[in-house]
DNA sequence: ACCAAATCTTTACGATGTAAAGATAGGGGA
DNA sequence: TCCCCTATCTTTACATCGTAAAGATTTGGT
């Protein structure tokens, strides 16, 4: 794994052949020009092809090992490819968490549909929730460390605003009242932070493992889910929650 | 700032008062004792000094800008310098992520000892939990950023301990139950929870401009904090708080 | 006074992001 | 059909970063 930079990249010892990684045979067979083994230079998707190779980097090796080269390499291409498509690391990386808030409204929308009965259809959307973070914690991760991202990029804007939106819609849902417009009384705008403040406060928590002490104190084989659903439905015996 | 490595770090003689020769010309005069103006080889208090350096370039220059090397240069030092007294960059964000939450601590302490009533007692805390983070907003950012942590190192581990164990007892004497020794209810658990999740997921939002849409629909002029208020006293409208 | 250990600097190396120039294909008009 | 234009991908280059290793300097113990 220590190879150095010139090495890693096929740039300078092997002149002729110029993609010789697994990945990229397996992209040869697709353009049919006259039987080779050889890979075009035009890829056809490597957009795409780039995007998936960086969720297997994240979710393989954490964010520290999600860099454009690695990403690169995971590809099959030379380290400055990904720099034509989307730019920068940033724009790698907004990209990655647009596509990670559209698997994540998915996975909260199905869910939701779903249910049947009240209390599954109000806890089926902050169980996906926490679901979705617990099966793609690097996915999540990314999606909301700002400081890396950025969101004037339309389509992570729209993907994050619909989250939003979502959420917003289904508390108002909840409190039987028409949340629409751009006005919010107080009362609605606490209880749309209470809830997300809620459920993404016990998500993140929850990954950076530091709800761990608790989970251990509580009765044998309680798992992070039942927590949650006694948070989110437990009577609240004084008259504060906190 | 385009200078070279080697020339960038230790020619760079205007930054501080401190090492402002190249090489053997500096050290052939600080022999001769002479000058009191001349900086010492050794700093005497370089791991402190290090420490602050770092929080200056951690608010200043945010978490991307925090290097040894940035700090080595605010503190006026060999770029090498900081790596003998916390190893690698993991402990100099490790030892950080200590300070900060021995600042975090403080604070919390503080403003409860402050408050008379019981609702300001309740309300101390939470609210001294994110007028910290608006504060000291990359302090709190690397605190909780655990990929780049390193939990086995006494001081942090023991800083951030007394962080939960400190509201851990506070939701105890809420609930005016003795939360002590190493069971818990699924209640008790799901209190701690939920408060905490409550507090440190508005406190994230918050950070990161995602309750900006909710702020701007509430009535002219509501502050974060009033938000965190309501967020806290509103009164339950349905049966499940989510 | 002297030597070992601690502290700080230099030097060096591999990795990364990014800019810029070169190579290669696909496609549209003459 | 041929040719050139443009998008796509590769090479090359460079500044910065983390970190290891070796050298320089001071401190402190004996």
């Amino acid at each position: 794994m220590a190879k150095t930079d010139t090495k890693g990249e096929s740039t300078r010892g092997s002149r002729a052949p110029r993609r010789t990684t697994p990945t990229a045979a397996s992209r040869a067979s697709r353009r049919a020009t006259s039987a080779k083994t050889e890979t075009p230079y035009h890829h056809g998707a490597l957009r795409e092809a780039l995007l998936q190779a960086a969720e297997r980097v994240l979710e393989r090796d954490g964010l520290a090992g999600l860099t454009l080269r690695a990403v690169a390499r995971e590809a099959g291409v030379s380290h400055a490819a990904p720099t034509h498509h989307f730019g920068d690391l940033t724009g790698l990386l907004s990209e990655l968490a647009a596509v990670g808030f559209r698997q994540f409204n998915a996975a909260m929308a199905s869910s939701c549909n779903a249910a049947t009965t009240p209390l599954e259809r109000a806890l089926a959307r902050p169980k996906a929730y926490v679901a979705y973070a617990q099966a793609h914690p690097g996915m999540y991760g990314i999606m909301f460390r700002t400081e890396r991202l950025d969101y004037s990029r339309p389509s992570l804007h729209e993907a994050a605003e619909a989250s939003f939106a979502g959420l917003a819609n289904a508390i108002g849902m909840m409190r039987q009242e028409q949340i629409s417009g751009d006005a919010l009384t107080l009362e609605q705008g606490a209880a749309i932070a209470r809830a997300w403040a809620m459920v993404h406060g016990f998500t993140t928590l929850l990954l950076d493992g530091r709800l761990k002490d608790i989970l251990e104190r509580l009765p044998e084989g309680t798992t992070a889910e039942r927590l949650l659903e006694a948070m989110l439905t437990a009577p609240i015996a004084t008259k504060l929650p906190v």
